[in-house]
DNA sequence: TGTACATCAGTGAACGCGCGTTCACTGATGTAC
DNA sequence: TGTACATCAGTGAACGCGCGTTCACTGATGTAC
């Protein structure tokens, strides 16, 4: 399709873009970065792809339809990052890998986590919402699946309990490095995230295993 | 000073509201509530005190300062709802208890908390941001020398460490009941704050002592 | 290879809207004497 | 108790702005023959 290698250098106006959708996908994560995680303007971002007002509406059902798709995007990234460790046969260390890669996804990109759990996957309309809901569970499920089996024989409903608690923690602590609460808080700012991923891993471990 | 109990039924055009102020700041959290916990207009806050636009810049400093001013009262509260715990003797039972309590005010409030949340309080503005950030910081401490005491012999940075995983899991599960995840995420839908709170203050001391 | 034509993906002007903030004003309140 | 006056806390009109979205348009691309 795209013939324009360059981006948009060069580009005539009235041209063809070559991958716009992508461009903006990239233009809203800069623009949400520089509002400090606040929904950005439909207008900045094509402005920031170089593009008119009216250009983004070829791509995407509106502002909305945008942001839900940079949360889809930061879903199957996060889906990704998780099945390495789907992999491993060992329940601890499935377990303890998972939550640990959870932790590094977010702390790799920060911008799609915030967007992500902005607002409830469940709030959100338009035609992706059924996607969003969709993959966003998933990734939920395979960290339940995995406490359940570092669990062991316990209800259906300890473990959803268990998973609540591991979840909380790696929500939480991705959160704080996320945000600019770190810093705020005057805690952990000489730690780096491979070490709160790897303490969240373990703590993971230890919620999964002896329960609450 | 005011003279109309009576809220501002029958009050007079150009007549004084009697508390505006606190008027404004429950008619914010109304506002906030309903667009979902983003911060609202100025305006629409206005309307729903039934007061002119101009009205607020008789009493905060513009939005910014009306939403901080929201964030104070929310971190004033919680540190309310600290105390009682603080003065417990044994220390297990003063972290068990200053962690549900958190999770407790967090449901109490749910505005309040996203609010105080939304965005760091590092990067607010005005007047108010010193206050802010103490009130925000003072909180934290508090859990930091709930969880120091329970940890026993262990160097200031692990405390810090263990206070940060400690508060990464409450303030988890606070999102996750605060915001539509619960529900999104099919977890938790019978369960109640008070489940939730004491299996987050049963953690909280398990990583203090043990740590990850 | 050339030509006619449908489709695609842009432009840029325009729309109406609600926003944050300012400002001159005004009526009610509190105070001094 | 009455009066003069300063201050307080509202009003409502106005400002300029950027927003989301629509729309007629147009040039480039891809396809059929």
């Amino acid at each position: 399709m795209g013939q324009h290698d360059k981006k948009d250098e060069g580009r005539l106006p009235g041209q063809h873009h070559g991958d716009l959708r992508r461009a903006l996908l990239e233009a809203a994560l800069v623009e949400i970065e520089a509002s400090d995680g606040a929904a950005p303007s439909l207008r900045a971002v094509a402005r920031r792809a170089n593009v008119s007002p009216g250009a983004p509406y070829h791509h995407f059902k509106g502002k909305d339809g945008l942001m839900a798709a940079v949360a889809v995007d930061g879903f199957e990234a996060l889906r990704q990052a998780q099945r390495e460790a789907l992999a491993l046969s060992k329940p601890e260390e499935r377990l303890e890998t998972m939550s640990a890669q959870y932790v590094r996804f977010a702390a790799a990109h920060p911008t799609h986590y915030r967007i992500m759990f902005a607002q409830s996957p469940a709030t959100h309309s338009g035609d992706q919402a059924g996607h969003l809901r969709q993959v966003a569970m998933e990734s939920f499920l395979n960290l339940a699946m995995a406490v359940a089996a570092v669990a062991g024989k316990v209800s259906e409903a300890e473990v959803r309990a268990r998973a609540h608690m591991a979840w909380s923690l790696a929500h939480g602590a991705v959160m704080t490095l996320v945000t600019g609460l770190t810093q705020a808080l005057l805690v952990e700012e000489a730690e780096h995230v491979e070490v709160v991923a790897r303490r969240v891993g373990r703590a993971c471990v230890l919620i999964a295993r002896h329960g609450v």
